[in-house]
Order: structure tokens, then sequence, then C-alpha cells
DNA sequence: GTTGAAAGCTTCAAGAC
DNA sequence: GTCTTGAAGCTTTCAAC
């Protein structure tokens, strides 16, 4: 093969070429209904029992299934608010967003961080009980670390959520 | 009770006051594992099985646990790119606005879809394959939608990604 | 890939405290 | 509310095709 100089092609699987057309029917089963019995899995895909069993234990012991939760309706739990906090920062040394990246994943109310593209450097998503728990947070999140710019955004409205990926 | 003029107290269940500290380590454990057996749960809130089982069962029919579902790995499944899409709308009549939200939400990228206070009317966020497929998905965004502003932004790491909530 | 079957758990209902 | 018991059903493994 000639050197292009571009890069190769990855050395391992073919971003979800690995599944065929009945994993993913499978996955698509469970990221909706994880109770879903194997007899019924292996019905709706038109596999036997065993086979499907492999097949899932095969998705969840390669990672393709990272792991089956319950989702919880964040109101009944009492926590009522979600803002989504795009923060620029100040200091881009290697040192500091290790730092950074470690204290904010540690802090209970962040369910998300992005590392972005662009003008915003992360992206949190954060859960709280009201605005009071709020305030409290955002004072801890920005407590003696060198921000740039911090913007809160509010969620007034959960319209769509979830956890399911349009697996093509 | 003098009447303040304040808000009234909610007229249904404080939230989250309704469950006591056993449910809230039951939700805990289950929004982190949802194979846990009975007997384990039981094990670990210091239950025996029936009273753990029916508690679990109230759970799930009064909708604090909303769903059972498998999380899939987004990259194994050839879906390596999330994007959060900003969106300052033109008009603002509730039939457009219905309109735009049951549009939005029936695309299968957009896996979430909040309404937002601020600047920023609506957020999206968008789970697609690649650039080639975002530029796809955004033309039919957009096409033939009166948008504002739309602002995209990339997301180039997961670095904290939890559907357990900080359950108090 | 398939079927069929057996062992061992888990779930869930019933009844008692 | 809690516990114990027990039946039914499910998961998991295996043998055989």
């Amino acid at each position: 093969m000639p050197d292009t100089g571009l890069p190769h092609a990855p050395p391992v699987p073919p971003p979800g070429r690995e599944l065929d057309e009945t994993d993913r029917r499978i996955l698509r089963l469970l990221q909706d209904d994880a109770t879903l019995s194997i007899a019924e899995i292996a019905d709706r895909v038109g596999l036997s029992q065993s086979p499907c069993w492999k097949r899932i234990q095969r998705l969840e012991a390669t990672g393709v299934i990272m792991r089956r939760v319950a989702l919880v309706a964040p109101e009944r739990v009492g926590l009522g608010l979600t803002v989504y906090v795009a923060v620029e920062t100040a200091d881009h040394s290697a040192q500091w967003l290790a730092d950074f990246t470690e204290r904010i994943s540690a802090l209970p109310e962040v369910v998300e961080l992005h590392r972005m593209a662009g003008d915003v450097d992360y992206l949190l998503r954060v859960v709280v009980a009201d605005m009071a728990a709020y305030d409290a947070f955002y004072r801890r999140l920005i407590d003696g670390l060198a921000l740039k710019k911090v913007t809160s955004r509010f969620v007034m409205e959960r319209l769509k959520a979830t956890t399911a990926l349009p697996i093509p």
C-alpha cells in the first residue's frame, strides 16, 4: 500500500460496523427498555434464546452496552433545576486543565462535563434542587478557579430527553 | 396564617419529601446499576426482600423511577459526534413554538430538547456519526424554519457523563 | 446458527406479625 | 409498615443437532 501521508484507517473495528443488524436491533430494544426478558428480545429479533443471550453477553463484555440503569425523575426527588454552564478558562496549561477537570468531575451536581471546540472551553450540565442550591453550587464552582467567563443557562422545560441513541 | 401575598406552598407533595431515606438509598443503588437483584438491594438497605420489592414497585408505579434502560457507548455504534445547538427563534407565537417543538422532537438525532431562560430560546443535544452527518442534520433542522440564530458547539471530549442524579 | 431441558435465581402474591 | 413462605417464571448453562 502506498504511503499517502494521510492518517491510517483505525487499527481496530470500523466504528459501528463490528455489529450486525441483529446486534443493533437488540441494542435499540434494550436502550428503550432494559427489563425485557431474553425470550421477548429473542422473539422480536427473530432468534432463539441461546444465541440472543450470547449476543447480549458479548455486547456487555465488549463495552457496547456500558451499563443498565434506572432513570429517576429529577423533580420527584426534589431536583427541579437543571442548568447548563458554559465555561471559558483563563489558563490553558495542561496541569491547570487536569486539575480543573478532576475538581469539576468530583462535584456530584455536575452530571455531565464536556470539553468543547470553539468559544466555550467546557460545558457543564448541573442538576440542583432550586436557585438557592444553584447559587451555593456556583460559589463552590468558581471558588479559587481562574475562569475567564462563566455563563449559566437555566432550563425552563424539558421537551425531550432520551438516553436512547439514534442507532442507524 | 396571614396572607403575605407571596406564592403558596405547592398543593402536592413537597418535592422529594414523599420519599424516606430508605427509598432514596434504593434509588441511588438502582440509578447506578439496575441489574442488582432484590436480594442484593434488600441486603444493602437493611430490609428483607418483600418490603424492598414493594418499595421498588411503588417507585416505579408512581413514576419516580421512569424506566430502566441500557446505556450504549455512542462511539461503539458509530455515533462519534455530539453537538449542542443553541437556537434563538425569530417568531415567538404560541402556534409557531408548538410546531417548532413537535418538529424538532421528531428528529431522532435530537436526544435532548430544552426550552431555556435567557438569551438562548432552545438548547438541543444532537448525536450523529460525524461532521458530514451533522451537516445533513443541520440542513434539515433549519429548512423552512425562521430561526434568528443557530450556534453549534461541538463536543471534543466527554469527561463525565452520568444519568445518576445527585439524590441528597 | 437451532432446539430442548434442567438447575438455580428472582420475582411477586398471600398470609401473619 | 415489616417478615416468611411458596409458586411461577426467568435466566443461564449444557447437550445434541
